[in-house]
DNA sequence: GGTTAAGCGAGACGGTACGTCACGTCTTCCT
DNA sequence: AGGAAGACGTGACGTACCGTCTCGCTTAACC
């Protein structure tokens, strides 16, 4: 059956004061009945619709960031295929650093209330498509392992960090200088390391 | 005054229970009153030690963490002074992940009861070490942010992922062949991209 | 237009469905939900039917007391007309208390879901029965007060009370011993003492 | 330990704040919430402090009813002890009519949300008093199933109904009707019968 | 026997109150 | 006098139920 009308409605409204009221005062300090109140809405929906404050919370960040999963997988180059994966890599830490310092807030409410990271479907797609492009440069490399080492980075305790001193930039460069430094490494180089 | 014996009893009756509780059940899941009540001891007397659950599970990591301190900064090579960066560095990360992966339960309680990780005074210590080592070898980079990022591979997620399947060890081998990829970089390699 | 089939087996259905389940656990402790479910039925059609709970108790009280309606208007004596109003008395107790007795669980339902008991049908047909009875045989009483007091012993908490020894049939000796004493009072004895 | 003076403070907020609410609205329309707000308080106090509704509704009756104890056991006849038995009920009817009648509506709001009658310490006490005296006026009948016949009288259904046309008067002299005409009757009147 | 519109069934939905839980505080008692 | 004890106040959470609403289906009456 199709979404109802007033289902609809509610929901827009329930997302969008949850996002004002989270982004000002951060997950803890904010209530799901002051979301219900600030949407004209009952609690009791709230809670029908996103089963709790981690279900409203992902449900935000889907709506933030499922848009830009089309940016990399079927958008134009560089971020999209048809670049070498160096200039794809580069691309990708770019847009993401992006739109995490955008969501911040968000972002934090999302880690502090989900559980590992590693369970999230989103997180999931991303690190594919990061070991993916290192396993393409680099078949030598534990490329799976380094992906997860990459998005550390975007923890969002990292990036506010970051942000503070306005300095965001010298995140993507960093992940770029370390990016660059895998792929350019001579193959073999750390061989005999690895055995440690 | 020294501090009452009945006091110092409860202090590490508190500490026991609430190392075991949480290591057992994470922190979500144990309340202070079954810690209190695990210690043999009134709910107040938990809060008059340690405040609240951050300054408990606080504790909890100070006595476990301390140690390992000084075995970095004062202790014999390659993990203390002595050695060359890079050896230092590896067995910065080896030692480290060891360290975090047999408390992972601990300081994935603490992740979620803290706050911003870069205002942790056990934190900072690590990555003023790592970016002191890095700058030594690679004063041409950026040894701060760099520093975050290898430091970011510690998120006690991250270890449970790869404790999951066994391959902690995956992990400190990835770490290192950053570390060697970074350090063997020729000098101003990166130079170009960095405006991006 | 006449019911149509499957509304007339969905009304059955949730009928007995809510008799069985109304008198194993009583009316706060059974959902129409539940009802719905036991009757193999959506929850809509429940309150299609029925309206609300008051509204389905209602009508499974209907079906179980109406027929004695016709036994005490119509019926042979003692209990129907043709007998003198003592005897019609002790009979419609007798009878009543019975009824009731093996209704308990549904009354009690009813009387928690319902109003005012002298607000419902049935009970002011009772009151008419009995206060007319009364004041046939002594119209210088208040036959309507003292029907409603006579009536007031059929609280199913009371009856529950009565069964729970298995002593339903003193009740029943009680109310007769009333009616009694009512009936062979001389005439004016309580004059004076009714302007208290 | 004896009672904080905040806890007694809030105590009587919400004994307060519940009073006047439940006199004007009944009890399902007033929520604990409304209550607790009134009262200055929050929710889970009045939760902490009552239980739950019936709780409250309970203490509140304690309160009204406690004090009348006294007066049928202790008090100066004829309520008190000292008087004929038959005065002592006339006395005693008379004084809880009117003291019901005075609280309808707690009545009715107990009587809604506790269990059953019988079970109440309260209703026990009336009972007990009342059968009684009718046992030593008269231990030739069931004083037992009488005295409970007499109590019925006072369901807040009924008074409420009595009360709408003014006629409370009419309940009393009726019950005075009743108890005079048990009392008068000759013994053994009634023998044959009972055994219906 | 096919058509159709009114009644009916289904269950998602909005709303309200409830009771629970854990936190952190406060007073009081004990050592 | 400091520590222990636990009663207390607080507010968020998630649950349960009610009654409503919309939409799709069925069925019985009519062509």
């Amino acid at each position: 059956m199709a979404e109802r009308a007033d289902a609809a409605r509610n929901r827009r409204a329930i997302l969008r004061a949850a996002e004002e009221l989270l982004t000002a005062h951060g997950p803890d300090r904010v209530s799901l009945e002051q979301v219900a109140a600030a949407a004209g809405v009952a609690k009791g929906t709230v809670f029908h619709r996103f089963t709790n404050k981690a279900g409203l919370i992902g449900a935000l960040i889907m709506e933030r960031l499922g848009a830009f999963q089309q940016g990399y997988t079927e958008g134009p180059p560089p971020l999209g295929p048809g670049a070498p994966a160096r200039e794809r890599l580069d691309a990708f830490f770019t847009a993401l650093v992006d739109l995490v310092s955008r969501n911040v807030a968000l972002m934090a409410a999302h880690e502090r209330t989900s559980g590992h990271r590693q369970d999230n479907p989103i997180y999931t797609a991303w690190h594919e498509h990061v070991s993916g492009l290192l396993r393409e440069a680099r078949p030598d490399l534990d490329a799976e392992a380094l992906g997860h080492i990459l998005l550390g980075a975007l923890h969002s305790d990292l990036i506010v960090h970051m942000l503070r001193t306005g300095e965001a930039n010298r995140l993507v460069s960093a992940l770029q200088t370390v990016t660059a430094a895998l792929l350019d490494q001579p193959r073999g180089a750390n061989e005999g390391r690895a055995a440690l």
